[in-house]
DNA sequence: TCTGGGGTCCTAGGACCC
DNA sequence: TCTGGGGTCCTAGGACCC
């Protein structure tokens, strides 16, 4: 069917850090990450106290089978098994150590860091210089890691970076070796061997829904349908769904990921439904201005400001919980422009029914250089303005949070003081302010 | 499981222009 | 003026990933 003569023919790498955070917890506690009974669980302040297990050590997830979701309360009640809280700045510094680690064996852009424990790697040019072949230099590079860091990596290699990420997800993470190879010409012995659609990057639960109403319910079943009649019924990503199933991904990683972030939100699960406005703008505010201080701090200025409001129930009328308004607006950073505008947004799209759940996202974000001027206030205003928010900036990084914080953070129904040195939502682990 | 949090990409339909 | 046609921009929603 296709020719894979055509294909270009790489040697990526995708790494993975097995159960990152669970890993790097026990070797901080002088453990073996493959045979420690771990769990990393987010006591968020927000959930009451539920807590969310954020990882689980292999032995923790084989002996009681606790998957990356359980709840707090699902885990077993045994001495053995050890629940630690998150610490998100040691992973993200521990992942920065373990890039620092592949740079020498590829060059930096030929690196693309996925997530926090996963990297893909294009060793094309340089895997020789490490070993007789791509299967030794991938050894190599596992074994420094796991000498230096103490962290066990799932190495999948491929031609290309979708076999390499496939042959991590669908092999190595669960082979013995914690490796598996997957090239053009064994591709009817690995994709088209696998059964479950959604354990295939790309598809979830929905898309493997669609394709089984055209009858399509493996990727073997995937790669022989007929490609039109696909792409007619799911569009551009039918089509990427037939390559997927032939293997065929035609990027290089140093052209396809450039690491501009295009968008900057937060959001959060609020302690309890609220249904109050004067609650739900303090919270939105204090939204608006911490996603305000990470683009400040990338000296970046939004166009497009967006909120997204989810509902304690689903609506009757629509049957959905979430829904979304954007706005275009003259390009800005500045804290009372941004909450002015999210808080417009809110009062003009508010159904009045209870919230549990804000996000404020800006995008279209373009470089600070200038600041553009409104007309309706003096220059001097403007300007002042914009310097209060970078000081306040600035007091913030050096000293925490909660050292200049908004009067209407203190009024019923702020989240901002609890949160204070959460990452991504979870206890950041070296912040006592 | 949208009651964890942060992102990206795609699509349908409407507004508006010529 | 849903009965001409083409094009761009914008908004809201859907789906997926880690």
């Amino acid at each position: 069917m296709f020719d894979y003569r055509q294909e270009p023919v790489r040697t990526i790498m995708m790494i993975d850090s097995k159960s990152f955070y669970a890993s790097v917890e026990s070797v901080e506690r002088g453990l073996n990450p493959l045979k420690s009974i771990l769990v990393v669980i987010s006591h968020a302040p927000n959930t009451g106290g539920g807590g969310l297990v954020l990882a689980a050590s292999p032995m923790a997830k084989k002996l009681y089978g606790i998957s990356n979701v359980s709840r707090y309360y699902e885990l077993p009640d045994d001495p053995r098994l050890l629940k630690v809280p998150p610490r998100m700045n040691l992973y993200i510094k521990k992942n920065l150590e373990i890039n620092a680690i592949y740079q020498k064996y590829a060059a930096r852009e030929d690196i693309h860091v996925y997530s926090i424990d996963e990297s893909m790697l294009d060793l094309t040019k340089s895997w020789h210089l490490y070993g007789r072949n791509p299967q030794e230099t991938a050894r190599q590079i596992q074994q420094e890691v796991r000498a230096k860091m103490g962290i066990y990596t799932s190495v999948g290699l491929g031609d290309n970076p979708l076999l390499a990420k496939l042959a991590m997800d669908i092999e190595a993470k669960h082979s013995n070796s914690l490796m598996a190879t997957w090239h053009y010409q064994t591709i009817p012995d690995t994709i088209w061997k696998i059964q479950n659609l959604t354990d295939v990057w790309g598809i979830g639960q929905r898309t493997a829904v669609r394709l089984g109403k055209l009858g399509i319910t493996n990727m073997y079943q995937l790669a022989h349908t007929d490609p039109y009649a696909l792409q007619a019924n799911m569009g551009v990503i039918g089509a990427q769904l037939f390559a997927t199933a032939w293997g065929i991904d035609r990027s290089i990683i140093a052209q396809k990921y450039q690491p501009v972030s295009k968008s900057y939100g937060n959001s959060q699960v609020l302690p309890r439904n609220y249904d109050q406005a004067p609650e739900i703008e303090v919270v939105l505010r204090e939204i608006a201005e911490q996603v305000g201080a990470r683009i400040r701090k990338r000296h970046l200025q939004t166009g497009l400001v967006t909120i997204s409001l989810g509902q304690a129930q689903k609506s009757a009328k629509t049957g959905r919980a979430f829904y979304s308004h954007q706005t275009r607006i003259t390009p800005t950073n500045l804290n009372d422009e941004l909450t002015q505008v999210v808080i417009g947004l809110f009062r003009a799209h508010w159904t009045g029914a209870p919230l549990r759940n804000l996000s404020v996202s800006y995008g279209e974000l373009t470089t600070d250089q200038n600041q553009q001027l409104n007309f309706f206030e003096t220059t001097q205003i403007q300007v002042q303005r914009r310097k209060r928010d970078f000081v306040i900036d600035r007091l913030r990084q050096q000293y925490g949070f909660k050292t200049v914080v908004k009067a209407s953070s203190l009024l019923r129904g702020g989240t901002a003081i609890q949160r204070a040195g959460l990452v991504g939502g979870h206890n950041g682990g070296n912040s006592y302010e």
